[in-house]
DNA sequence: GTTCTGACA
DNA sequence: TGTCAGTA
C-alpha cells in the first residue's frame, strides 16, 4: 500500500530516468509531447518522473522493439485514459500493468504471424 | 553540472 | 532522433 504511494510519487528527474529506461532525454521528451507520460515538474521546471512514469517508458520501449510506432502505441494508452475517465476514478499503476501486459501478450502472438496487427481492444474486464 | 525549450547544417 | 544553443 505503502509502495503504491512511491510508484507514483515523482522524485526522479530526467537523468536517472535515461539510465533505468536505457533512453535518451530526446526520446522521453517527446513521449511526453505524444503525451505517453506527464511527469510532475518542480520549482525550476525541471520534470521529476515516478517509478510509474519509468514502467511506462520501459513499456513504450518494449512496444518499439515490436516494430510499433508512436500511433500505434498512442492507441493503447488512449484507451487506458479512456478507461480510466468512465470508471471516474484514476488509473492505478496496477491497472496499468495488467492492461499493458496483455497488450504485450497480444503483441507476441501476432509478432510471429506477420505484417498487419490489430490490438484487440478492450483489455480486462468491461 | 543538469535540465529546458526551440531549432536544424 | 541527435545535437547545438542560450538559459535557468
Amino acid at each position: 500500500m505503502e509502495n503504491q504511494l512511491q510508484r507514483s510519487r515523482a522524485v526522479l528527474p530526467i537523468g536517472t530516468v535515461m539510465k533505468l529506461t536505457e533512453l535518451s532525454a530526446r526520446q522521453i521528451r517527446y513521449y511526453e509531447a505524444q503525451g505517453l507520460v506527464k511527469p510532475a515538474r518542480n520549482a525550476g521546471n525541471r520534470r521529476l518522473y515516478c517509478l510509474s512514469d519509468v514502467d511506462r517508458l520501459l513499456e513504450i520501449k518494449g512496444y518499439l522493439d515490436e516494430g510499433f510506432n508512436m500511433t500505434e502505441i498512442k492507441r493503447v494508452y488512449e484507451k487506458q485514459a479512456k478507461r480510466s475517465h468512465r470508471q471516474h476514478k484514476p488509473v492505478t499503476d496496477e491497472d496499468v500493468r495488467q492492461v499493458l501486459h496483455n497488450e504485450f501478450l497480444t503483441i507476441g502472438g501476432l509478432r510471429h504471424k506477420s505484417s498487419q496487427f490489430f490490438p484487440p481492444d478492450g483489455p480486462t474486464t468491461k
